[in-house]
DNA sequence: GTCTATAAGAAGATAGAC
DNA sequence: GTCTATCTTCTTATAGAC
């Protein structure tokens, strides 16, 4: 990787860690492995690192094109997966999603340097926002819709699902951001929820029996 | 309120909005009306400050006894309360919830700057799971047990239960703190979450009924 | 307890050699 | 592009008068 690559990978570890203002740039210089005028050579100053890394989330979140799903870019593919998802398969997916946005290394650090810095600069809040709250709620709620549409799951209100669904994720989340020690509990709540969520969403049987007799009707 | 408090007071609505590396001694000094070498006079140094106001923050949380309580205070109260719960009490109870975690001054303060701090100090990270994680959902699950065993809830997993009841809040919370403008939309999530929860984890049909009647009495 | 003046030091950024 | 040396600015903190 060149120094340029380099540098915004190492300042964007740091920053995730201990906050823009607690960085200095000669920390930042050192882990490239140059002294701190080096980098002056690289970028104007402090803050167009920071810009720089922003930039870069701003390309791969939109290359993302919504956050928490299944496949990471196939749609199509998850919305039949999901019309036909048995339990173990929701948890399934359920714990890539999680165990995804906890590891992979770019987000993970992304998301912590968000929190951090999220109330210095309005168009953080927004960028936190929209990749860890609303693109999530508004992609599983296509999801979920749809498993509701294809009749594995029953709701009026699959805004209000989606919510039971990924709030909890989300919480869990956060929660392990901050202590990581608590991954293996997380995942094990992680589980029941999802099997939770799926008995008091899942179509009751009676319903179903009755769905298979009358099979051409279907039922919004 | 005499000079020592109002420096705490003052330090702590600057933390919360910048965080600590980006306020100075000089700021603080001139929201309290003084100089910032007058300011050295009540505290050794600007650690000391931050230090005093965790000091306090550790007394009043402790004060309280575990957060998002109904009452504040009165354990046995909630407890008598929540045993008969209809759903429009419940929604009523986890508004006040959420606007008092949400507007009260101090309470929101703090979040924010445990949020800013947390990754600063392992010991403020765990403040804030204490506060806003651990504390409620045990304290929400005891109440919501209650609601089991008094028969109007029904599930064999209280503790997922309370998660679905909590981590929705917890989520329009983060929401609301970041984009204050999204309260309302906040709120009305909050009543349809509430609403769906209940009908979820209501006894049976029967009760649902009964409920539904209780509910166009509008009982406050 | 508050002030003015100022010391002490940290951190960002530049100059200029190589 | 990287270095050493240095400048500049900002911020914490102290000294000492009132």
């Amino acid at each position: 990787m060149d120094t340029k690559k380099r540098i915004l990978d190492e300042a964007l570890t740091l920053f995730s860690e201990k906050g823009y203002a607690n960085v200095f740039v000669a920390e930042i210089a050192e882990r490239v492995g140059i002294k701190a005028p080096s980098l002056y050579k690289h970028y104007k100053n402090k803050q167009a690192i920071f810009d720089a890394i922003i930039e870069e989330m701003n390309r791969r979140f939109l290359g993302e094109a919504g956050a928490l799903q299944i496949n990471g870019a196939d749609a199509a593919m998850d919305a039949d997966i999901y019309k036909k998802l048995s339990e173990e398969q929701l948890i399934t997916l359920g714990n890539n999603l999680f165990l995804y946005f906890l590891h992979d290394d770019y987000t993970r650090r992304f998301r912590k340097m968000l929190t951090l810095e999220q109330f210095h600069d309005k168009k953080l809040a927004d960028a936190y926002m929209k990749q860890y709250v609303d693109d999530p709620l508004s992609y599983q709620g296509m999801l979920l819709g749809l498993m509701v549409s294809s009749g594995v799951l029953q709701t009026d209100n699959v805004e209000i699902m989606t919510l039971h669904f990924y709030a909890p994720i989300y919480m869990l989340l956060t929660i392990c951001d901050r202590d990581p020690d608590r991954e293996a509990e997380a995942l094990k709540t992680l589980e029941a929820h999802i099997r939770q969520f799926n008995r008091l969403y899942a179509r009751n049987e009676e319903i179903i029996q009755n769905n298979k007799k009358k099979s051409r009707r279907k039922i919004k």
